[in-house]
RNA sequence: GGGGGUUUAGCUCAGCUGGUUCAGAGCAUCUGCCUUACAAGCAGAGGGUCGGCGGUUCGAACCCGUCAACCCCCACCA
């Protein structure tokens, strides 16, 4: 058979993932097992794999397949998320390229082509997650637009409704003017920017006099509708029972007294602009003040501002500062720094405004999914996350949930043009509903709420009806069997980004509708950065494109890549060479698999060497086994996957396999015994399948390469190995064998001697008290012609120690002996210092008197040693 | 403005309630090797006053205080 001398992952992953597929390992069916259910975040349906994506379903893959491997029912549900401003935005943009405005459809027509734009480019992120290898139960696949998840969607709000929770109001909500919808609170991201503070002057009512106030939107002069000044601003108390006069617009305002103004900025003077910004809407209610909307929906001024009508905010803001100037009324203008909301789907500037919403009151309804946080019921992995969503639970606000749009599920509220509202699933339902109300209602004069519910609004019912859409119509007693086996679910991967949007949301309609924590689990990933610590992101161009990186490093290179640098709970600053050292494991494997495969097993005797090597390695792997699942459970995924690295490549490569590997004789490979081969063949099983999870391909090819199996035995769900019993005295013993193997090959180094010559060591020690009960082993990895022991001193050698024993390796005529003399001085000197330190401590009376007693006899043991060491180190000068 | 986090070798990180080896790993670096599994490799080596300062303690990377730098989240200062 040729086998290549790299491991080609191309093949390796175009042969398994369809086979997996076809052998329907994926596939999750309730049964008598114990579930292990994951459900995917769904990525937006507009999406394309980043690494962001790559970092936390490579994680969710791994917790599945090893799942998998320990016998659970394990099921990984994934999906689509609808996204609506995203891919509205989206297909919008798409006609308006074939010449075709959104305004000119109906909303049929326009969801027609929103659905079928979905149909065709729709979930090709799903596509690439099989290039990584992710293990879902693709039969399970959902789309939350899908009709029965729509409906439940609907149902909740409803409910929701019903119980008082939903209510229909004029509020300041973030208006995005380009996706020319309201966004909910968390969509506003506020960035810090600089922008320019105008001090306009303001002309007081029948009086040469002016009053200053400092803004930094000049452009919603035409919306003011008072200037505000603290009352206990001396500076302004003359003006009480006063009016100024609006610029540009020359409307005549009231100055009104109020101490939520702040007399140190600026001026002390505010204008108060009631359709434009929260705090004055506020003042505007308190005072009764007009409302003057002076911009559009899409951000132009607008007929009610009186001038500068159809410009646009910005140009306008430009233009009537230079006006100002102009007419004299700007005092001096000031660069500052302000925070500055933007549309988390578009990035517009957000314009506060006030319009009529549909809202979720949060607080009677969050609190069961704070409290599940906060007693554990939902473990928050790291759990310095709590004190972030308790804050934010504590605060939380109202959620405006509805967005004026298409694409999304429609909200179920029925208005009959008599200002009567009815909430309910149909038409006529609502007909019927509406008349008790108001008798002459005309059915054609029923007109359902234009608009769509937030997206989240569907997305927290995710875990819930992924299994079962109907549960909110029938309730959690009368739930699928789906449902009831495999929720609440384990483990929840996702980014901390949207903790808020997300995560506490399925918690509050988890607790709400099943009564259960949605998810035991909540693993917060960390960010993906660049190695400058940059957020990796399309703008910035700095992310790598994921299905390059498995082109070229192997799906199985890029796991490992990923998840070397990720540490529990932080940031990860990635880097490409990771996943280089992932593609150089594959390759470290595929050879090791290339030496064992080469194996010819002969009729010939078992080396001692060989029965050691067997012996220690079987304690080995279940020391780090135990470890490795140690850490799965703390969930510190990249010392999981870094131990399993240095038990494969260190133990088991470097160490076992260089012992049992049958020497080579007159350039003839020689044979290798049956239960040396056994046992290799046994270990190396153990060692795939503990590496499976994070190296899926590699691992299955080579599970079918080196043994003949049948159609279902795979490793993907072979049985994750048991931890036994450790014996730590052969552990210990072969750790003295790695010590005197390294002094020898230091040895050889330092004389420059060839590996291939054989030296000999010889161990100072009584008979009966031999140090090393593994000498064959060491004979065989420092390439001795022979390992003895002796009670005397031998002349001529380089000594050395390990632990309280000497050693000697015999170099005849080879030594200098003012270099060996110098440096054992060294070492002299250093355990002198040693033993300094150690009797300082003994010495000190406070120390004797307050250690425990534990830590006093290891000090008293360092003691001893040291001047073991010391007798021995001037025993050896003095015979140089 | 409030809250949280980070700061340990060139890089990315471990270091559990203060005490077993004068601080560990991987990668990178340096030196020697194309040794018949693997140069995507093998063998060996070097490298840190644990961000600064002060304190508690017999003893501190670990506890307390303080300062500094960076990051994140939340918040209606124009």
């Amino acid at each position: 058979m040729e086998i290549s001398k790299t491991y080609n992952s191309h093949d390796a992953e175009a042969r398994w993932y369809p086979y997996w597929l076809e052998k329907k390992f994926f596939k999750s069916v309730p049964d008598h097992r114990t579930p292990y259910t994951i459900v995917i975040p769904p990525p937006n349906v507009t999406g394309v794999l980043h690494m962001g994506h790559m970092l936390n379903n490579t994680i969710q893959d791994v917790l599945i397949r090893r799942a998998r491997m320990l016998g659970l029912n394990a099921c990984w549900v994934p999906g689509t998320d609808h996204a609506s401003i995203a891919t509205e935005a989206r297909v919008v943009k798409l006609l308006a390229e074939k010449g075709i405005k959104k305004s000119d459809l109906s909303r049929e027509a326009f969801l027609a082509h929103a659905f079928e734009w979905k149909e065709k480019y729709g979930g090709i992120i799903l596509e690439q997650l099989k290039k990584l290898g992710a293990s879902c139960d693709w039969d399970r696949t959902r789309f939350t637009m899908e009709t029965d998840l729509s409906e439940a969607v609907i149902d909740v709000f409803i409910d929701l409704y019903n119980k008082g929770h939903i209510y229909r109001g004029v509020r300041m909500v973030n208006w995005d003017p380009q996706g020319l919808t309201a966004v909910s609170d968390e969509e506003v991201i506020h960035k810090e920017t600089n922008s320019k503070l105008i001090y306009v002057k303001y002309k007081v009512e029948n009086t040469n006099e002016f009053i200053t106030v400092a803004t930094t939107r000049p452009e919603t002069i035409m919306g003011d509708t008072a200037v505000c000044v603290n009352p206990a601003d001396e500076r302004y108390l003359h003006l009480k029972g006063k009016n100024v006069i609006v610029p540009v617009v020359n409307r005549v305002v009231p100055v009104i007294f109020d101490d939520y103004v702040d007399a140190s900025f600026g001026t002390g003077a505010l204008k108060v602009t009631p359709a434009h910004d929260i705090n004055d809407f506020n003042l505007g209610q308190k005072y009764k003040l007009p409302t003057i909307d002076a911009l559009t929906d899409d951000g132009k001024i607008s007929e009610a501002a009186g001038a500068y009508v159809g410009m646009d905010r910005f140009a306008c803001r430009k233009q009537i500062v230079k006006d100002l100037q102009e007419l004299g009324l700007v005092e001096k203008t000031e660069d500052i720094k302000n925070k500055i909301g933007h549309s988390e789907r578009t990035d517009a500037v957000i314009e506060p405004r006030l319009s009529l919403q549909w809202f979720l009151k949060m607080e009677e309804i969050s609190k069961p999914a704070l409290e599940a946080v906060l007693n554990d019921d939902v473990k928050l992995i790291p759990d310095k996350f709590i004190n972030t969503y308790k804050h934010w639970m504590e605060n939380v606000r109202d959620w405006c949930i509805s967005r004026q749009l298409w694409w999304g599920q429609r909200i179920p509220a029925w208005y009959d043009g008599k200002g009567n509202t009815v909430v309910c699933k149909t038409k006529e339902e609502a007909i019927e509903r509406l008349k008790i109300q108001n008798p002459q209602v005309n059915a054609g004069d029923v007109k359902q709420d234009d608009d769509v519910l937030d997206t989240w609004f569907s997305s927290w019912l995710w875990p819930m009806t992924v299994f079962d859409p109907k549960v909110i119509a029938n309730g959690w007693d009368h739930a699928n069997a789906d449902l009831k086996y495999y929720y609440p679910t384990n483990d929840l991967v996702t980014a901390p980004e949207i903790l808020f949007f997300w995560v506490a949301r399925m918690i509050i309609a988890g607790k709400e509708y099943t009564g259960q924590r949605p998810f035991e689990n909540v693993y917060l990933t960390g960010i993906v950065r660049d190695k400058l610590g940059r957020k990796m992101s399309k703008s910035l161009g700095n992310s790598p494109d994921p299905l390059d990186l498995i082109e070229k490093y192997g799906a199985d290179g890029v796991r490992v890549g990923m998840l070397f640098c990720s540490p529990a709970g932080n940031d990860l600053m990635f880097d490409e060479s990771y996943c280089e050292q992932g593609r150089n494991f594959a390759n470290k494997v595929w050879n090791a698999f290339r030496l064992i495969i080469g194996f010819e097993v002969g009729d010939v005797e078992q080396p001692e060497s060989s029965k050691t090597a067997i012996e220690w390695f079987g304690h080995k792997f279940s020391e780090q086994l135990e470890l490795v699942n140690d850490h799965y459970t703390k969930y510190r995924m990249s010392d999981a996957l870094m131990t399993t690295y240095k038990l494969v490549w260190d133990d088991f490569c470097a160490w076992y396999l260089e012992v049992i590997k049958p020497e080579f004789i007159d350039g003839k490979a020689q044979p290798i015994d049956r239960a040396t081969y056994d046992a290799t063949i046994e270990y190396f099983e153990s060692l795939l399948k503990i590496m499976h999870p994070w190296m899926p391909f590699i691992t299955e090819e080579i599970w079918h390469l080196i043994a003949k199996r049948t159609e279902k035995d795979c490793v993907i769900v072979a049985q994750w190995p048991a931890v036994k019993p450790q014996n730590k005295e052969s552990l210990t013993a072969f750790e003295v064998v790695k010590e005197i193997v390294t002094q020898v090959r230091n040895i050889r180094q330092q004389k420059n001697i060839s590996p291939k010559e054989k030296l000999e060591v010889k161990e100072k020690s009584t008979v009966g008290q031999r140090f090393s009960r593994f000498d064959h082993v060491t004979v065989k990895l420092a390439n001795l012609s022979s390992y003895s022991y002796t009670s005397e001193k031998v002349d001529g050698a380089i000594g050395f120690m390990v632990l309280s024993a000497e050693f000697f390796v015999p170099l005849a005529g080879n030594i200098n002996v003012e270099e060996e003399k110098e440096r054992l001085k060294k070492e002299l000197e250093y355990n002198m210092g040693f033993l300094k330190s150690v009797q300082v401590k003994l010495s000190n009376e406070r120390f004797v008197a307050n250690a425990k007693p534990e830590i006093i006899s290891i000090e008293r043991k360092k003691e001893s040693d040291a001047l073991n060491k010391i007798k021995l180190l001037e025993e050896q000068l003095a015979t140089l």
